[in-house]
RNA sequence: GGGCGAUUAGCUCAGUUGGAUAGAGCGUUGGCCUCCGGAGCCAAAGGCCGGCAGUUCGAAUCUGCCAUCGCCCA
């Protein structure tokens, strides 16, 4: 299947680069020789860029080389430009024309089979094309969802599951060995109410007429479960238990049937999530001891008012932070602190943390925590994400946790199916609030973004079959000839697919999967275009070969994207 | 009262880390079916990138102040 262990793909010194990559390195070696031949003033090579043009008349590539140059130079940008070009010549046959625009720009029409080159190698590295090395074959954990086992998911849950799986295999596919964690707090106050709200609900049953307390979880989903637990052996005794104990056996039973109900959900979403990594067990073993002999090894707590600090703001964290109250209990933080550290003492060198927003005001010690274990701040991500606002034909649904009236995820992937749930929590950024219509999202229509990208696939599934059907075989990317390919669409089509895999670093570096929705979908406009303008199977048979490559790299490209973000990439709809 | 995040087309949002004339979807208006699946395509209209200053060849992007909204913390 998928896998989230992907090794990194097999280096290739010396493989076709990107195009970007190439043109720089090649733009540099023009500045040498320049430096070289006293046609410049020998200077320190400048920052620059080169990037795909935002309009066609000025070229495919651009750079503003010449422009960073100037002033060292003590020349003005058109005169170092032209300069540049000379020395430049044609790249190695890559450039078909170059020229000096604007202030000082240098813009680059390339040949067409510059681009087009990227359709056999597409086919040749087939799901690993995109792959990439930025990784390195470190070792990433993304710990998400995290949600305590009080409740079965619910909506915004579905956006953390959904983000953090996608950064999952975004990472893995960047060339990280990558495991993804879920975090359950079962060691604080919240399940002790879990447990004590089954047992009210239990006794009410029962026929007490108790009334329930106003801060205890009020959903349906109690009752059934104290329905369940009276009914099931371990809980045939409950009510004859002393107090405490029947608490404690509620709490473990209630939260063991609901992480149960969390593991389904989470597998109907099509998440996969390697461990599961218990609180308690985390104080049981002692972790949260070795934290605060670490932190004190370091200076970096003292006592004060009976309690145990942190000297948060050593790292910039605005006040110092408690870890152990005056009373003795440990607080959440010193639990996180420990669980932090037993990532790295796993081995992790990259951490990815996926939060709801509403704890962002938690980050600051959890860095400071980690740099005071000898940490740097950039060895742990914290990508925070934004409420969900549920809508059904563009009117709010209620959702109040309180009111135990709320929306499950398990509903709305029932309603709307995993495929188009996962595509609209992918498709903003992670920490900007994102409406959720219903209506849309069940869509089978061009309003519904999934069905126009996956439906793109399905189109070249079934150009495929149309031609094995007509006794066309395969094309065998090899052999085709890419001269043929002359049309305006179809070299930016053939460009779009080769800016594939920087796009999917560029997704990868700012943890944002989101860039891979659009580029999906403004490829899969590309490839509707054409498809709707030019006839793939022609009578010439040279012809024919040439576009149905495109269109199966094409196929191949959005297959590859959509398994990024965990989305099918079916043969038909 | 501090801190964080936002503010881009009527609506929902992108904007590849500072590049040239700011993009997409929806909605609106008008077109395209003797065609490999029209679940599609084409075109038009629509903008003070919240405001003011600054940094520089160049700012939606970086800095400072202000405004409005949301969240976190006392």
């Amino acid at each position: 299947m998928r896998g989230l262990h992907p090794r990194p793909g097999p280096a290739r010194p010396g493989q076709r680069r990107l195009m970007k990559k190439t043109l720089a390195a090649a733009l540099n070696q023009a500045l040498s020789a320049a430096c070289a031949a006293g046609a410049l003033p020998v200077v320190e090579a400048p920052e620059f860029v080169v990037e795909k043009t935002k309009q066609a008349e000025h070229g495919d590539l651009a750079s503003n080389l010449a422009l960073q140059l100037a002033r060292p130079c003590r020349q003005s940008p058109r005169a170092v430009a032209q300069v540049l070009l000379k020395e430049l010549g044609d790249a190695g046959g890559l450039i078909a024309r170059s020229e000096i625009a604007g202030p000082g720009f240098l813009n680059f029409f390339l040949r067409p089979a510059a681009w087009l080159g990227v359709l056999p190698e597409a086919m040749r590295r087939g799901a690993d094309y995109g792959r990439g090395d930025w990784g390195r074959g470190r070792r990433a954990m993304v710990e998400f969802v995290s949600a305590n086992p009080t409740g079965p998911l619910h909506v915004g849950h579905g956006r953390g599951a959904a983000l953090g799986d996608a950064l999952a295999r975004l990472l893995a596919f960047s060339g990280f060995s990558v495991d993804s964690e879920y975090y359950i707090n079962d060691a604080g106050t919240q399940m002790n109410t879990l447990g004590r709200s089954v047992l009210v609900r239990a006794r009410q049953l029962k026929g007490s007429a108790e009334p329930f307390p106003d801060n205890h979880y009020r959903g349906d989903y109690i009752k059934e479960l104290a329905a369940e637990l009276l009914g099931a052996p371990q809980g045939r005794d409950l009510l004859s238990l002393p107090p405490e104990e029947a608490a404690a056996l509620a709490t473990d039973w209630a939260g063991g049937k609901i992480l149960d109900g969390i593991k389904q959900d989470l597998a109907v979403f099509q998440v996969h999530i390697q461990n599961y990594f218990s609180e308690r067990s985390l104080v049981a073993g002692g972790a949260v001891e070795r934290a605060f002999a670490a932190l004190k090894d370091r200076g970096m707590l003292y006592e004060a008012d009976g309690a145990l600090w942190f000297q948060a703001t050593a790292f910039g964290d605005e006040k110092d932070r408690v870890v152990r109250r005056s009373s003795g209990e440990i607080t959440y933080f010193a639990s996180d602190i420990a669980y932090h550290l037993d990532k790295l003492r796993r081995g992790y060198e990259f951490l990815v943390d996926v939060w709801g927003a509403d704890h962002h005001g938690y980050v600051p010690r959890v860095k400071a925590a980690m740099q005071a274990l000898g940490q740097r701040p950039e060895d742990l991500t914290v990508v925070l994400v934004q409420m969900v606002n549920l809508l059904r034909g563009g009117e709010p649904v209620a959702m109040s946790t309180r009111g135990g009236e709320f929306v499950t995820l398990r509903e709305v992937i029932d309603e709307v199916g995993s495929d188009s749930a996962r595509f609209i929590f992918l498709s903003r950024r992670s920490d900007a609030q994102l409406d959720f219509d219903l209506e849309v999202a069940k869509a089978q229509s061009m309003d519904n973004p999934v069905f126009y990208v996956q439906y793109a696939h399905t189109r070249v599934a079934a150009l495929l079959r149309k031609a094995a059907e007509a006794g066309v075989p395969e094309p065998e990317a090899a052999k085709v000839d890419l001269g043929l390919l002359t049309g305006e669409e179809e070299v930016a089509l053939a460009r779009r697919l080769a800016e594939f895999p920087e796009m999917v670093e560029g997704a990868a570096r700012s943890l944002e999967p989101h860039r891979i929705t659009y580029y999906l979908h403004e490829l899969a406009g590309s490839f509707h275009s054409y498809y709707n303008g030019t006839k793939v199977l022609v009578e010439d048979p040279g012809l024919s070969a040439a576009r149905l490559l495109l269109a199966q790299a094409v196929g191949r490209v959005l297959a590859n994207g959509l398994g990024l973000l965990g989305v099918s990439a079916p043969e038909k709809m």
